[in-house]
DNA sequence: TAGTATTACCTAGACACTCTAGGTAAGGAC
DNA sequence: GTCCTTACCTAGAGTGTCTAGGTAATACTA
């Protein structure tokens, strides 16, 4: 079973993924280490979660990859958000915030 | 695929759930209903989603049930949060919170 | 220079949750 | 007598995440 905060990701993934992309093209590691630092480590990207996102959001059209080099000079594949994957991100935002909204109303209701 | 705003309850059951039982015990179709009226319809409470969660967390000590009666005098199977539901509440309403802080300053970050 | 750590990618299999799409049964309305 | 609503239940598919591996190249360190 998953303990949280691991399985806190619950379907946020894509678009935190496609959040980073915002700031410009950049490969799988990379993004998963600026999620990491950004959310002060609170958020673990696993590499078996990251990769399939990738090629889902990939296949899906919202990003596209090209292989290049890293900061490092070592081969890595960098991915750039498409112009359906903006639109998917505006799109996950609102329904997140709706969600957050109706659910947050329920949860803050005093019981 | 499922659609929107259907699947948008990703992990947000249960907790919905334990928070509906807390103003005293209630049948499962109750529960459904409540949460959609609540919601001002927002909610979808698929059948095949509550009755499965219900028996999951009635598994994990988190709820307990009883035959009674519903309000149109129909055999109904009444659910009561456990202390340890209560708790578990307790958790998944702290967990969320740190969530939605954490994944909120990502997204709301000027992209 | 041998061993370890880091960067960088990938995949198979297990597991959990939700949904679709059925089904049962009983009471109420027309 | 038929249909709607209430009320419960389940099988199977689909999706997404995780665990736990693996590959390969570079960099560090002893």
């Amino acid at each position: 079973m998953p303990q949280p905060p691991a399985d806190l990701l619950q379907g946020t993934l894509d678009v935190l993924v496609l959040k980073t992309l915002t700031w410009g093209p950049r490969h799988g590691y990379a993004i998963a280490r600026w999620l990491e630092d950004t959310s002060g480590e609170a958020l673990r990207i696993e590499e078996g979660s990251l990769y399939p996102a990738l090629y889902r959001m990939e296949r899906k059209g919202w990003i596209t990859a090209d292989w290049g080099l890293s900061d490092l000079g070592r081969k890595a594949k960098f991915y750039r958000l498409t112009s359906a994957g903006r639109t998917r991100l505006r799109q996950e935002i609102a329904a997140g915030r709706r969600l957050v909204g109706v659910v947050g109303h329920i949860l803050e209701a005093a019981g």
